[in-house]
DNA sequence: ACCTGAACACCGTTCAAGT
DNA sequence: ACCTGAACACCGTTCAAGT
């Protein structure tokens, strides 16, 4: 039923994301619904973590400048294809199961920076809720006829530094 | 009318800004709505707009720090009162008429500390952009458990930092 | 020309009737 | 006990009928 629901996000948009759609993709009963998911709310549940688990994530073992860099493209990337859906994720804890993904992977970049262990959450909330509203700005448009790839180059650049020089 | 409406989602939340509320609070049919406003969509800028001149802007003869840290509790307290318009903000263009007020205090503020001009546009945009990010996470509950006042002065540490080295 | 009630094409969810 | 169709209480918006 999830991937289902995400294909139809996908394809229309998360407004043609109704029960009744999906009961209607799924040739069911809208009401059939209510047995594997309790609630419309749970169905965007459901759409948000898969969007977290489809952020990809890089390879620790490159370099940590290039891991971050990486990190943001791809959840820029998942902004853009998912702008609406993309937003409800500043209304979901960031400490859900399928957020240890990516948050693990920012966890291991700034360790490859050198940032000492106890520095590491914080750093990681910080540099994850830029990340989160730069992509979302773009996404939806508050960006509009900006140069949001020079604007991050250099985000990352004052990133870097400040990690480098941590 | 704007009165109104922004009445109604202040005390009812924004879920409860329907056409046919705004309506009948204004003892009016629905159809005579669209006389003033041409679209649902049309109430919700409305609403965005007012959402960012309700945001208290520091005075500039401040400490540029305390202009800073003034601007991001009262965008954090504004968050928190209307937590699902304040989602709106990222898909309106950040150039409208009702933005300069914000924009310009961080600019007065970026410019007390010293930036060179040509700096402080770009400059803005990633400080906005993270305040923005910053106050939608802790407004949505995304932080749940977490710290986000001893987050949020680690972050003012770390931009007055790099501010004072740049 | 202007205004607006009824109507259309939808929603999410409850609940009672059916098996 | 389980399932689900009809029904309820809503939506935003069109459009034709009324003035």
């Amino acid at each position: 039923m999830l991937d289902v629901t995400w294909e139809l996000a996908t394809r229309k948009g998360l407004s043609a994301v109704t029960m009744r759609a999906v009961a209607q993709e799924l040739d069911v009963n809208p009401m059939t619904l209510y047995r594997h998911v309790g609630d419309k709310q749970g169905l965007l549940d459901g759409l948000v973590e898969r969007l977290l688990l489809e952020i990809e994530v890089p390879e620790p073992s490159a370099d940590w400048r290039e891991q971050l860099s990486l990190l943001a493209r791809s959840m820029r990337a998942m902004a853009r294809r998912h702008p609406d859906l993309f937003l409800l994720l500043f209304q979901r804890p960031a400490v859900t199961p399928e957020a240890v993904g990516p948050r693990n992977a920012v966890y291991d970049a700034l360790r490859a920076a050198g940032l000492p262990e106890e520095r590491i959450p914080r750093a990681e909330r910080l540099l994850s809720t830029f990340m989160l509203g730069f992509a979302a700005s773009e996404a939806g448009g508050r960006f509009r006829d900006g140069d949001p790839d020079g604007d991050m180059a250099f985000a990352e650049e004052l990133i870097v530094q400040v990690l480098a020089g941590a």
